[in-house]
DNA sequence: TTGTACGCGTTATCAT
DNA sequence: ATGATAACGCGTACAA
């Protein structure tokens, strides 16, 4: 029912010349009379003729595409990166096979094969927070460049691209104790991740630094969901001794942190600071809103497809790990200044 | 540097066999012996041999891949749609090539057309709100399926799947009307859109059959952001006589009118009503909660990928349109109940 | 300057 | 039961 495709075989027959002629015709090749290139420019123009990628990518063995393995995409921060992600490999000519786990370590294993199956050039992960083997990936290494990104494989012979997670947590604990708290609790994500136990260290280092001793109940793990966000809380308030301020590892369990306290009838941040990780839109949605570490999102996307088209380009690979800073971003949840 | 892939030629090679054998043996084919077939699949599994799909693809001039057309992905409604229609097709067997136009029209078009060029099977496409001239899917009409779902092409001859606009907006606009309100603001969304148009209408159709007169400076059009959503409604509090409840076209220009709304001191719902459309995870972090029409996003994702592989395994391509119903969602921005 | 022949990986058709 | 060959669309070494 479906009309076909032009191929240079039509161009050929119609301008009674050889496909290797057309071919060349149609890539500039130097050796075609200007009078055969304008004619097949011509009628390839009128036939609305595309060169077919996939027999270009059988016989130059380069796909031009890259496999995106992510967790999922209904979050803010993913799709941010994925934005900026898209603009350089777009940029670049390249496209992106983009795969979704929903957070599912043997979904993730299926997209991840997938690609291998179809020949993409190159990956860029962030892996599930399910993930603690990495087989999948270690099946890969050193046959097509890998870049993860944020939620990274601690393997030095992997590149990565995350933010600077050890010290963004440590800045954000800083600022708790700036404003005067002094039994900080931090709601962590999965413990397998590496994100999650920089954020974790960089917690640890902040209260060690003020000579605070640290209370394990205090450190409640391990989800990124609000729902996580609101079962931690709970389990903070029941606590004989309540904390005074909280960090969540991501701004959802900290949105999922405030909507409980707020229920329970605890001021923020008056009795309890609140302090997140990333600043997602939903950050200046929230009352209080939200005091965050900001994360680049973009910067993290470009620089990631970035390094992917360095990896591609030379011939030697060389693993790098690129470190992005955060910011700190005061909000209504950690101001107690007096004027408020 | 990096290593090859196995093909069916090396299996041959090394068990002495024809290609055609081993192409034989490994797709179950009855004609070869189990001896051989035992052997080539031993070996094929031992050096993980994968078939390549583009090959397969450029000799069945079949992809298995379906293009989706989206404008932007850091936005809970598409992203959700986007997950309803990965799994349908992932377990059909297809493979997605996600395209994001930024809400850019020109970028849509490129897309399309690297789509096309991909040869994609089928074409799901959501317009950006930019869109007014659907040239680029003129162009490919007839040739491939296409199923638009929410933001669609209003043209009979192409595949759709929509929430009931007309009659969500109606229903939320009645409700307003329910709870006491009489001077209803519309913020509409861009005006090219079907969808904005139909939530206009359904608006319209509600006040009308309540004998209201439509106000035209009470509907503000046309934009999707919370931005928009700030501005129209600084618009509408400057008005002489201010509306006492605002119905937005979606949740996010929704919270920009309540936190706009609370900036201004304005209460809600006492002073002024508001309620959303979508159901986005916003609506119950905003404070007040928002009101909204929750759309079935899932269904609406896993319902036009259906429609898509119905148009692929049958010959003649009928066009149908799917229509999905809304659900009123009463939360505190419109529970104006005596007892709140 | 143009054409021929082959290869990319796979399968269908036609032998044997 | 197995093998040779052509074809999918394109590019290129080689020949003319």
């Amino acid at each position: 029912m479906y009309q076909e495709q032009v191929t240079i075989k039509d161009i050929a027959k119609k301008l009674n010349l050889s496909l290797s002629t057309v071919s060349r015709a149609l890539r500039n090749h130097p050796d075609v009379s200007q009078e055969t290139r304008k004619k097949v420019l011509a009628l390839a123009e009128k036939l609305h003729y595309e060169k077919n990628p996939l027999a270009l990518s059988l016989r130059n063995q380069k796909t031009f595409s890259i496999g995106v393995v992510l967790p999922e995409v209904a979050n803010s921060f993913f799709s941010s990166v994925l934005s900026g992600i898209q603009h350089v490999a777009h940029e670049a000519g390249y496209n992106l096979l983009i795969t979704l786990s929903d957070e599912s370590a043997a979904r993730e294993q299926e997209n991840l094969k997938h690609l291998w199956r179809y020949r993409v050039d190159g990956i860029l992960a962030a892996v599930s927070k399910e993930t603690s083997s990495f087989e999948h990936f270690e099946a890969i290494l050193g046959k097509i460049p890998i870049v993860f990104f944020d939620r990274i494989w601690a393997n030095p012979q992997v590149s990565k691209v995350t933010v600077d997670d050890y010290e963004g947590a440590f800045t954000a604990t800083k600022h708790l104790l700036a404003i005067g708290c002094k039994r900080i609790a931090h709601i962590a994500g999965p413990s397998n991740l590496q994100v999650t136990q920089n954020r974790l260290e960089g917690y640890l280092a902040a209260l060690r630094q003020s000579n605070l001793s640290v209370d394990q109940e205090l450190i409640i793990d391990g989800g990124f969901s609000r729902d996580f966000g609101r079962q931690a809380t709970q389990q903070l308030l029941a606590l004989p001794q309540r904390p005074d301020a909280i960090f969540c590892v991501n701004d959802r369990s900290a949105i999922g942190c405030i909507l409980t306290l707020k229920e329970r009838q605890v001021a923020i941040p008056e009795e309890i600071a609140v302090i997140g990780f990333t600043n997602s839109e939903t950050a200046t949605i929230v009352s209080p809103t939200l005091s965050t570490m900001a994360q680049p999102t973009l910067a993290l996307g470009r620089l990631s497809m970035n390094l992917m088209l360095k990896h591609l380009n030379q011939e030697d690979f060389i693993p790098e790990h690129q470190v992005l800073k955060t910011n700190l971003i005061v909000r209504q949840s950690t101001d107690r200044t007096p004027s408020s």
